[in-house]
DNA sequence: AGCAAATTGTTGCGCCGCACAATATATAGG
DNA sequence: CCTATATATTGTGCGGCGCAACAATTTGCT
């Protein structure tokens, strides 16, 4: 059992590929819980598993106003709600922006954001090691944790070796 | 040396002392630093020390409007930036709101926050064992971090005994 | 069809911060 | 010491983002 469970996803892979695996687990999640996964918020998931950098929700705004049917400022931040709720996105704190979660983990993991701050990729991350110090920090200044929040920016591998600036679709 | 360096501030404490001390340390850094903690930046400084509970930019604004020299708000989130920049302040993000830091730690320490949901306080610990986690995440992810957010919302202690929602000043 | 609940659309306001202008402060030369 | 020039700080106007409140619509169920 390997203590990371991803790593960056590299610029030139098949976004098709996220985007299918992506909406297949939330329809399946969706269904499983009862709950409805409206073309709107179809869509707004979508986009944002169109993108591995995050989206903040002006810029799905503006994905949907291209297209055929447009939603307003509004409906989209509803439809965002809706996906972190769910757990099918995150929401990036650092950035007021949004990321599908393309790896269902399960709800409870202690999940860390690598960003980087060229390319704007993030890498998502669980680690048991930070849980347990996470817990252990809260126990000793008798806190009960919620809803952490572990983000870190900085450069990812492929930056920091190449000098190229390309963002991720 | 103890793991945790800080834990929930007392609500009925004084706030005179933490002010105080907070603003010596603040005028001292600056002095050795060669930049000007202006009377306007003090007034922010002097604001976000009264509060262990996190402050919005406007939260400011509007203490200062009320006080003999209000400030546009565009001047007070420059102050804010100042403030973070020289590490005399941070930034919650979590809450797009600002604290005071009252403990100086030197730049470099990972350091922990933990928000209390129901009275708003905040603890800002730092933790060794979070900080060597997190390296070593990044280093599986051959990622180069630079700035953690490291934050929790929960309840502390206080709250989770007594059911009083007592707002610290 | 008819009703309750959920979802989406519309309006509007407050927060956030950029870009430019005005002012205050530091530095150099006479 | 005084002024001129550069630098830093503060003020103002304005546009974009985030979201609350209410209205309109759709969906699920009987």
């Amino acid at each position: 059992m390997p203590e990371m469970s991803s790593v960056f996803p590299h610029p030139d892979h098949d976004h098709g590929v996220c985007v299918s695996e992506t909406l297949a687990r939330a329809e399946e999640a969706c269904g499983e819980r009862g709950v409805r996964l409206t073309p709107l918020r179809r869509r707004v998931l979508e986009a944002l598993a169109a993108s591995h950098a995050p989206l903040g929700a002006y810029d799905i705004v503006e994905k949907l106003r291209k297209s055929k049917e447009p939603a307003p400022a509004m409906s989209v931040y509803r439809a965002l709600d809706f996906l972190v709720t769910e757990g099918l996105a995150h929401r990036i704190e650092s950035k007021n922006a949004f990321l599908a979660c393309t790896h269902g983990h399960d709800t409870g993991d202690i999940v860390l954001f690598m960003l980087c701050d060229r390319c704007g990729t993030v890498a998502e991350v669980t680690s048991t090691a930070l849980g347990r110090d996470l817990a252990q920090a809260a126990k000793s200044a008798s806190f009960s944790p919620k809803a952490p929040v572990l983000e870190v920016s900085g450069l990812c591998g492929r930056c920091m070796e190449r000098g190229v600036r390309r963002k991720v679709s």
